[in-house]
DNA sequence: CTATTTTGTTAACTCCGGTTAACATTATAT
DNA sequence: ATATAATGTTAACCGGAGTTAACAAAATAG
């Protein structure tokens, strides 16, 4: 098992390779606000996770296994991170700030109950709907997804 | 400045205080579910913050400061706790739990407008209550307060 | 094609929050 | 009053997550 922490590296990867094309080690630390070092350890470890493919000084690669989990972690932050701007109205880059602390500490439970909130706060409410964290977005939530990493 | 961990035990502390008239390393090493020794090392961090008194085998108090961000934070745990049980619906154990952790991790800002929300939702709306985290509880948050620990 | 800059890696270290093992002190039971 | 049990303390250690300093490799600019 993996720490929170070592998600929000996982995160942040996945988004660079949306974004990018590719994952450099640079813009990792830039990202994640550390040094390159510790982005090294950390590739070490999710490689040992078997959540990346990366050799030294080669090409980092997110695995399927990888890719799975970035979307669960994706999806449970656009959660917090909507509820925080949406519902709470916390100021845009207060809210995203708010939401990774707060998504980093959250059950899956925890984050269900609050994504069916969030679908009922914003008026969203979709009877068809059957969000859970582990399965694919829904359509509602679709509607308020921030997952468009390419712009 | 304290860390968030620490708080929990200053927070423990403070309803150990409540609940049995003192303040027992063991009992805090029960409540905080870890080992005496931990427990010695944040007496001696908070002291040295002016948070308690306490002298080696000595009687441990918390100092007038120390009662006051033990407010603050039950205030916050409070809030976070509440959402959690009565607007999620979350089981009451469960609720504690990520209370505890949400509440961790949340700023000032995000509480008071968590708090505010909470009031709203619940439909305790009371347009003379000016709740902030810094200040007394209001009212309104009278009604929801979890605070009689003596029994 | 080589010199230089950028990028990535390693090693040794720090800090935090916890641990175990051993010991000191205080409380209690007879 | 003393033996025993309960409680509290200390020292030495651990692991996670980060750091700096030094170096190795790769990319790039002339």
């Amino acid at each position: 098992m993996i720490s929170k922490s070592q998600e929000e590296y996982l995160k942040t990867m996945y988004i660079l390779q949306k974004q990018n094309g590719d994952i450099r080690v640079t813009d990792i630390a830039n990202k994640m606000e550390c040094t390159k070092p510790s982005v090294n350890k950390v590739l070490k470890n999710l490689k040992d996770n078997k959540l990346i493919n990366y050799e030294t000084y080669g090409k980092i690669e997110l695995t399927d296994e990888g890719i799975k989990l970035s979307k669960k972690i994706l999806e449970a932050y656009d959660i917090v991170y909507v509820f925080f701007k949406d519902v709470l109205n916390l100021e845009n880059e207060n809210a995203k700030k708010e939401a990774e602390k707060v998504k980093s500490v959250l059950s899956d439970v925890a984050i269900n109950k609050l994504a069916k909130y969030v679908h009922k706060a914003l008026d969203l409410n979709d009877l068809s709907c059957d969000y859970d964290i582990n399965n694919e977005r829904c359509r509602t939530c679709e509607r308020i997804s921030l997952r468009d990493f390419t712009k």
